[in-house]
DNA sequence: AACCATACCAAGCAAGCGCTTGGTGTGCAA
DNA sequence: TTGCACACCAAGCGCTTGCTTGGTATGGTT
């Protein structure tokens, strides 16, 4: 796995908290419907002064969204790094992933899911080997696993059906329910297992 | 099941014609992106006589989404009437959403599906009781194949996993590929079944 | 021939949008 | 004390948006 240079943005900076602002503001509003109005208004300045941080709103999106795949990547591989069976390395990736989508700053990553059209071209040609690396990761994983997974379902297509499970939890998931995050892991797994 | 007197609006009309088109472009460009003008553009009119049709730009957004649940509900209780085995009813159910959401007309569906949280609260009021009741219909079915689903998930979690999985190839699928949607089919009801 | 509902045009208004410009206050370095 | 980078304000520009208004062409009914 390549050698990663990622630098988080620091999140008490003035920067962090409009990416935070604009991440939770994106995901309940959806992008075309926040104005750069509600994101200075959210951190307590006026509109025109976002622009001294990001040249435009497009690029607020894309610091969004180039954020929380790089956050997603680097919790992952750090999870991954002491885990040896492949049933389990899986079960931790679908932790990550749920974590990531549910959790306190899952905002952004959802919000990597659903505005991807947002997206000026221009920057989602940048984010683009960043999420075919991350996805690539995922390939690797089920063909270590063929054995213990589900037979008769290509694994591409095995994978898209559990993206699509676990992206989906946004709409419906609730953490303070009966149901926890480790009930969805188990459940998940099960659902792609033999 | 309760008498359906669902009136599909004639495609050839005025205001079919302006629902296709919208539907079309809210799935491919999302709503707000879509402007009235856009719509009037395809259908070769301008755009103020839109609102000769529809009251506003969101009820236009209603009756695409009103429509796509309508004809999917038709489309399913036909194909469900003469099917008896449990499983065969669930695979007719997931051809039946699969054909929706890729299908010529499957704009409208995608629409329902990724373009909800656009619709006035209104209007998301009026659809509401039609979406619980095809969910219910799901549920339904579940409950009565139990036997043959996979164990250790809960129902009403695995129609989620379910939904999400069809829902998200409308991100992936080209009907065009290798890959039918019979193929898809079967595919996600193994996904389902023990 | 008179009538009328339907479908559309032509023109534009008011509001909201992303973004720009020129300037101000503050804290740190020399 | 001066200088300067930084974060922000105050004001508003130019454009696009959904939607309105008043009028016109057409085709069917009486």
């Amino acid at each position: 796995m390549e050698q990663r240079t990622t630098t988080l943005t620091d999140p008490d900076s003035a920067r962090g908290k409009l990416l935070q602002a604009a991440a939770e503001l994106f995901r309940t509003k959806g992008y075309d419907r926040t104005t750069v109005r509600d994101i200075a208004n959210a951190v307590g300045i006026l509109s025109g002064s976002i622009f001294h941080h990001f040249k435009t709103k497009d690029d607020i999106l894309g610091a969004v969204m180039e954020e929380s795949v790089n956050s997603l990547l680097v919790r992952m591989e750090s999870a991954l790094a002491t885990i040896d069976t492949p049933v389990a390395r899986l079960r931790a990736m679908i932790r990550c992933e749920l974590e990531s989508i549910q959790g306190e700053n899952g905002h952004a990553l959802a919000v990597l899911v659903y505005e991807w059209r947002s997206l000026s071209p221009e920057n989602q040609q940048k984010l683009l080997h960043i999420r075919e690396a991350y996805e690539q990761l995922w390939l690797t994983e089920f063909t270590g696993a063929t054995e213990h997974l589900k037979p008769g379902i290509e694994p591409f297509v095995l994978r898209r059906f559990l993206s699509g499970s676990l992206y989906w939890t946004t709409y419906w998931y609730k953490e303070s329910g009966a149901l926890t995050i480790s009930d969805l892991t188990e459940m998940a797994l099960k659902l792609i297992l033999k």
